[in-house]
DNA sequence: TTGCAAAACTTGTATATACAAGTTATACTA
DNA sequence: TAGTATAACTTGTATATACAAGTTTTGCAA
């Protein structure tokens, strides 16, 4: 089905990004909106929305819908984005070192966690983002078999997370992310370029599907000069 | 006006985080609800969008709500909230020193940026929190002394975002935050106990209210070891 | 018993209406 | 002219209806 919402959601965005309404202008009314593309005001609520959790407007009520700058902390980096979508939108000069693949240990904590029979092999995938050249990011990701039977080499050079979604049709919905600062380890020491730095950020995530099943543990390890985390938050009331 | 759906979702969280549901089960449907809380079920949907939003439950078509175990990475520490309503809810022994307090320089590009009139003076509040007999983070607030009349030494010593909100009637509605790794300050090095530690973990945001004006100015500065960033992010489709 | 089609559920989208509540512009009154 | 009340906007909440689309249960037929 033709998601009216959606997709007037996305020509709202588009808008925005090429300055139609301007930062701290108005949007139309949603009055306007609704005789524009000729639907319901309620489908146009719908849509604004979308651009209010995305942190594109804040609504006003009596007023009307100002265009937030989005851009002022430069690139969102919140979310569930991969690497590769990531590198992409900021084109970055990359390169992805597949280090190893294969299944983890059968006794590991996270094998434990993300087997849903005690006969599934779990992925175990761990990979080095070059960027300008120097050694930044160390990836370590684990997958259940019973979703991800295949993972090639090229695969993972590429971008799994697009295999997952375009040729496996998985559906990736939401995730629980922790980041802390850590010492390096041995293997931290090994593969990245440190430069001396005597801490690593790790972002650790478990991500689930649609369905809501855990799908994949994550653990991302960076150089902290080159670590910056950018977040749009709406306050919560209690 | 009293809000129902509010009313609903709060009385929904409630009962999941008292078990009511426990992690993993179907809440009632959405026209078990709608019975039950005696409305309509567009209401119902209001208050399980906001679940779904929070991360208390993921709703799957066909199916149900899902509740989300949302105390996996146990507490949220994203989203706004100042720093006296975690030490609140982790029951932290704690205690914060007001360092300084006064008017920041005129020409600091922080003040111009809060500034709307030339003539606005910007408030400059230097903060040391300590836990557990430990200097761990070191927090510097900025506000326009057009929304923040006046701050005295007690207010700062409790909680400042309590007295904007329940005495002032400001509506605190949405940020821009920036996490990054930095290395210590002179400053730092003389306020804080870091034991050593090379680097310190930088949280600037930007605070916006409900009319959509830029408000505040934070900039958080914490003991690595002791940092702990906790997110829950729903994948955006393109 | 097994397999399969249909029915009975579930959530998702779109529409319409009514009124509440906040903001801005208008027009009238002193 | 200045001030004020009103009207005409704006968004927010609540309700009802209809159908689409996905999942589970039911029950019938082979």
């Amino acid at each position: 089905m033709q998601k009216k919402y959606l997709n007037i959601y996305e020509d709202l965005v588009k808008q925005i990004e090429s300055n139609v309404w301007p930062v701290s202008s108005l949007l139309p009314s949603e009055n306007d909106l609704t005789s524009h593309y000729n639907t319901s005001r309620e489908t146009i609520r719908k849509a604004l929305n979308l651009l209010s959790q995305n942190g594109y407007i804040q609504k006003i009520r009596g007023k009307g819908s100002v265009v937030i700058d989005s851009h002022k902390f430069s690139f969102p980096v919140s979310g569930i984005e991969s690497y590769t979508e990531l590198a992409d939108k900021l084109q970055l000069e990359t390169r992805t070192i597949v280090h190893s693949l294969g299944y983890l240990d059968t006794n590991h904590d996270i094998a434990k966690l993300l087997r849903s029979d005690p006969s599934d092999n779990i992925w175990d995938v761990e990979r080095i983002r070059e960027i300008s050249g120097e050694k930044i990011i160390f990836d370590k990701d684990y997958f259940n078999e019973k979703y991800v039977p295949l993972l090639s080499k090229e695969i993972c050079e590429q971008s799994i997370y697009d295999h997952l979604e375009n040729n496996l049709g998985l559906v990736i919905s939401f995730a629980q992310k922790e980041i802390v600062v850590e010492e390096p380890t041995e293997e931290d020491r090994k593969l990245l370029d440190l430069e001396g730095f005597s801490n690593v950020v790790v972002i650790r995530s478990q991500v689930y599907l649609d369905n809501a099943s855990l799908f994949q543990f994550t653990e991302s390890r960076h150089r902290p000069d080159k670590f910056r985390f950018v977040d749009f938050a709406r306050r919560v009331k209690n």
